[in-house]
RNA sequence: CGGGGCGUAGCGCAGCCUGGUUAGCGCGCCUGCCUUGGGAGCAGGAGGUCGUGUGUUCGAAUCACACCGCCCCGACCA
């Protein structure tokens, strides 16, 4: 019996005695760590941490991981995208032709190699794919192509957090697509859509696909997957009532027309000695804020732009940037306020303003409200838009609230926090176009490649998936990630009868195709019943003293703590069963 | 980078404010006994440049300054 020898289709050692394994797990939480995910990945001696963002996988941690590549990788195929291997080290030079090696940012680590040349770490590769685009498809004849790799990336984030949530260093499933159109593009796009919902929902995950930011190119075609959990670090919106799912960014208000009938009123001025707070004011005045509209000052590329919206909604920058066709925007302090607009901050009003001003298309509906005076001390009342005052645009600006009907059936509205797994975007030809990238059509035009890119944070989704599958005693890992699916416990480890039934049963589990492990420690109960609850491995089979008084085993779901004696036989095909029957479903 | 906090044994912490022998405790680890169905017990033991450097002092884990590292809150993203 030569364990060392033995090893299963997947290339995984056949033969997993806890015994002789690296899982150290820990009794008590790291200091280090904050949210769940990262204290149990921690606890379960999944991975160790070498330096800030950047973890080392150890064996079960890495099983983990590998199954959640190997799920992508069969849904990439099966979507028909073929697998190749970029490198990690970049040149310079070719992230100089997209102009992103100025525009990146510090989150792109460069160097300089022995020759003095310059280079990165990739964080993300358009750069090389469309390099390679450019030197390998010249006809329409090699279109549609999607080319992906499972690889690490390295972006020296501002601030890993949450262990393998945002580190510095983590596992990306990035994809590309090479289109000859526009619509053929968004063939490549629904197809990655689908893909994805595929993949996610065999990783046993609650997720949406939301509607994202798509920045300058804009459409529907860049959908988010967010993986709903507490600890998410983005607030999305979604539809009780429908399929509506969208990023807080990019929710769309849906305005009630309504028909105000009250007359226009005379406008005034009203003192409100010190008053500066949209709360203060209301209190002072006896008012709702909603019958109030604030105007807030922010610089757009530096510029100051004010943006109206009513008292008691907030600006959603991200909107106003797209609006603006920004590349950034930021509020304005005190002092650089009163710069622009020669009005204390407080006071600020659209009825006469130095500066730029944009609506909120809610102000532009109201009827009879108070502003800022523009003069320190004062506010106006019954102020209304058109006849008061002008707007250079008026648009959705604000930030969705619950209170808001869903855009899409007018349902109820939910605000619920998700985490980022994956993403999907159609990219059009910004890339080919900067880099060249072209083929030849039909008509024997030269035409630039219409791309997509497809991305899947892999670590991320561990994390991710132990986010909404935990409990107080572990992780209860989703049966198509855990990196194992049985563990058997020999209670009896000095007891022949129970060490051989034990071993017989993990040679049986192992001979019906089960990925088991065998705890053989000489440990107490007690601390292996701990271990096999924080390692989540979904079902545990115990070999002890029933057995050598009943000759049954007790097997254990690890979900829902069912727990039912039969004899090994049986658990054998039992298990076989239930976990067959789940990893068939793709 | 801005704001807050922390670096003492593998892990979790006390000691520091108010300097003074061999720097403690719990867990883990090693040896032995005992125990064996939910992180046992007893006995013995190993393990520490007190983050680094400089300074103050007769004397520094303790006080000061600088640096390094890590964690948390903000802008970024898979």
């Amino acid at each position: 019996m030569d364990d060392h020898l033995e090893f299963n289709q997947n290339g995984k050692r056949n033969t997993m005695r806890y015994s002789q394994l690296l899982l150290p797990t820990l009794k008590e939480s790291p200091a280090e760590a904050e949210v769940v995910s990262h204290v149990l990945m921690l606890r379960a001696g999944f991975m160790r941490k070498l330096t800030a963002g950047i973890y080392t996988y150890l064996p079960f941690g890495l099983a983990a991981i590998r199954k959640v590549e190997n799920i992508v990788r069969e849904e990439m195929n099966r979507a028909g995208a073929q697998e190749l291997l970029m490198p990690m080290v970049q040149p310079a030079d070719l992230w100089k032709e997209t102009g992103r090696y100025e525009k990146y940012g510090p989150e792109l680590l460069r160097f300089h190699d022995r020759h003095d040349r310059e280079s990165c770490l990739g964080p993300t590769h358009e750069e090389v794919i469309t390099d390679i685009a450019r030197k390998e498809l010249h006809s329409y004849r090699d279109l549609p192509v999607n080319l992906y790799q499972i690889q690490t990336k390295f972006r020296d984030e501002i601030r890993p957090r949450f262990g393998l949530m945002r580190g510095r260093e983590f596992i990306m499933k990035d994809a590309y697509s090479f289109d000859v159109s526009d619509e053929a593009a968004e063939v490549s796009y629904m197809k990655m859509y689908e893909a994805y919902k595929r993949i996610f929902s065999r990783c046993g995950l609650d997720f949406r696909a939301v509607q994202a930011d798509s920045g300058a190119i804009g459409g529907s075609f860049s959908h988010e997957f967010m993986v709903l959990a507490k600890t998410g670090e983005d607030t999305i919106v979604i539809c009780k009532d429908c399929e509506y799912a969208a990023n807080m960014e990019k929710a769309v208000v849906k305005l009630t027309p309504e028909t105000s009938t009250e007359p226009l009123a005379e406008m005034e001025k009203v003192e409100t000695p010190g008053k500066r707070k949209v709360e203060a004011v209301c209190e002072f005045l006896g008012i709702e804020p909603s019958l109030l509209v604030k105007t807030l000052v922010f610089k757009a590329d530096g510029q100051p732009v004010a943006v109206l919206v009513r008292g008691d909604r907030e600006v959603e920058e991200v909107k106003l940037k797209n609006l603006l066709g920004v590349a950034d925007v930021e509020m304005a302090g005190d002092e650089e306020v009163f710069k622009a607009t020669g009005v204390p901050t407080g006071y600020l009003g659209p009825v006469g303003i130095r500066v730029r001003v944009v609506a909120d298309q809610e102000v532009a509906a109201m009827r009879n409200f108070y502003v800022g005076g523009n003069e320190k001390n004062y506010h106006l009342k019954n102020v209304n838009f058109g006849r008061d005052f002008q707007a250079e645009a008026v648009a959705d600006l604000r930030q969705i609230t619950p209170g808001d009907p869903c855009p899409a059936c007018g349902g109820q509205l939910k605000l619920t926090e998700g985490i980022e797994v994956g993403h999907v975007f159609k990219l059009g030809t910004g890339y080919s176009q900067s880099m060249n990238a072209t083929f030849q059509d039909s008509d024997g035009q030269e035409k630039h490649f219409v791309m997509g890119c497809y991305g899947i944070g892999v670590s991320r989704v561990v994390a991710a998936a132990i986010e909404q599958n935990h409990d107080d005693n572990g992780i209860i890992f989703p049966i198509p990630l855990a990196p194992y699916t049985v563990i058997v416990l020999n209670l009896g480890v000095k007891d022949e009868a129970i060490s051989a039934a034990a071993e017989k049963v993990y040679r049986d589990l192992q001979a019906a195709g089960l990925e088991v492990i065998l705890d053989d420690r000489d440990e107490r109960p007690g601390l292996k019943f701990k271990d096999a609850d924080l390692l989540g491995i979904p079902y545990r089979l115990t070999v002890g003293n029933s057995f050598a008084k009943s000759g049954k085993v007790e097997v254990r779901s690890r979900r829902d703590g069912a727990t039912e004696e039969m004899t090994p036989e049986e658990a054998v095909s039992v298990l076989r069963e239930k976990l067959l029957a789940e990893l068939m479903k793709k």
